[in-house]
DNA sequence: TAGATTGTTAATCGATTAACAATC
DNA sequence: TAGATTGTTAATCGATTAACAATC
């Protein structure tokens, strides 16, 4: 099936979709036109059309898209039915919060296991999921299929875990250390959630905002 | 002074820029070209100079970009010299993880303040700074001047929060909350990080990139 | 049927890439 | 000076928007 390749742009749009769509269902909504998706998330009608096009015909001319049905339809795309497996790397505050409170069944993801060096953790259970020695990673990751690599560990550890991660079979790295990880001739997927980019990208608009007010 | 406008693309691509520029900084690197900057992240020669030529002229023909000084003027465009201020509310185990871990200085920020309705909390310190009950937020943000509140608190209580900090006079809403934060009507700036729109798209790359294996 | 809204093609707009004169 | 690499203009490419025939 030669599919045709679809923009990471168009793809980073479809977990907004989501979002909305579980809401209005919330509010007990079944249909909805592509104009009234715009008019609240801010999009135009065209543009909603043609994301959704790019993977096939969820909409009835006359009637808009029924709201079941293309939340379906775009969780589907996103792989939220999947039954994809994933281990943290790093216990630490971050680690611990995403354990906690990181809904991986919302992802079609199961966390399978934590691995830290602190020997105080080693061997306990945060939230069900057994905690390993680093020194095992390649060992866990051999016996089970596991899909992705979640690095919450110090900065200077990243890139080392991520390697052995990966040549451990992963086939994603999901970074949320402050280091840029670049896996060349690889075809491991690497997505980062850097905390610092995206304050600075807030601290920028705030001050552009500053200087529009004063003029 | 009438400032061209940037495109947000332009903008998110600097904090990577400043992230290669320390590296190579530490590396010892003094004088970087477009083409090696390129290169090494991926880009084209041509888009790296026409990001830099949106601000000014950073370069000098025929040598290149000394390190430092580009570092110094897109640190300067994002505002990491600024001092600007922050709250946090909520101080679950993500709100602990950020107070904790999150390098707030390097951003051009310092952290204000805490907020949460747990009263084991409130009154005590993290990591130096006071922790105040949330019924105070406006009391608290409108003695001081805080530039941006952080919401890592219950997405159930994430809108009501982000309403009342904005009425008290952030300027920027940073949201860790799964809920969508929309401001009709307002020139408050929402920056999301949502960890399960990255998950997501993580996962349809991890897909596409099998299917691709495949043929 | 008439009205509404889709899927899709064409037009526009903006962002990326290529090219090159200016200059260190 | 000759070589290198910038800043910047022009060309290309891709993404967004507009328009409309098809259809529920």
């Amino acid at each position: 099936m030669a599919k045709i390749q679809v923009s990471a742009n168009v793809i980073r749009r479809l977990p907004r979709y989501i979002r909305y769509l579980d809401q209005i269902a919330r509010d007990g909504v079944m249909r909805v036109s592509s104009n009234e998706i715009g008019e609240q998330m801010g999009l135009t009608a065209s543009q909603i059309r043609q994301d959704f096009n790019s993977f096939g015909e969820f909409g009835k001319p006359g009637y808009g898209y029924d709201v079941t049905e293309l939340r379906q339809q775009l969780a589907e795309i996103l792989g939220m039915t999947n039954k994809r497996t994933a281990v943290i790397i790093g216990a630490g505050n971050l680690g611990h919060a995403i354990i906690h409170n990181f809904d991986f069944g919302y992802c079609g993801f199961s966390l399978e296991a934590i691995f830290d060096t602190d020997m105080k953790l080693v061997g306990q259970e945060i939230n069900g999921v057994r905690v390993c020695h680093s020194d095992e990673l390649e060992d866990v990751l051999k016996g089970r299929n596991i899909d992705v690599a979640i690095l919450t560990l110090p900065a200077h550890s990243a890139y080392s875990a991520a390697e052995r991660a990966v040549r451990a079979g992963v086939r994603g790295i999901w970074n949320f250390t402050n280091e840029e990880i670049i896996l060349h001739a690889s075809d491991v997927v690497v997505e980062n959630v850097h905390f610092s980019d995206s304050l600075l990208v807030l601290s920028y608009f705030i001050s552009d905002q500053l200087s529009k007010e004063q003029s």
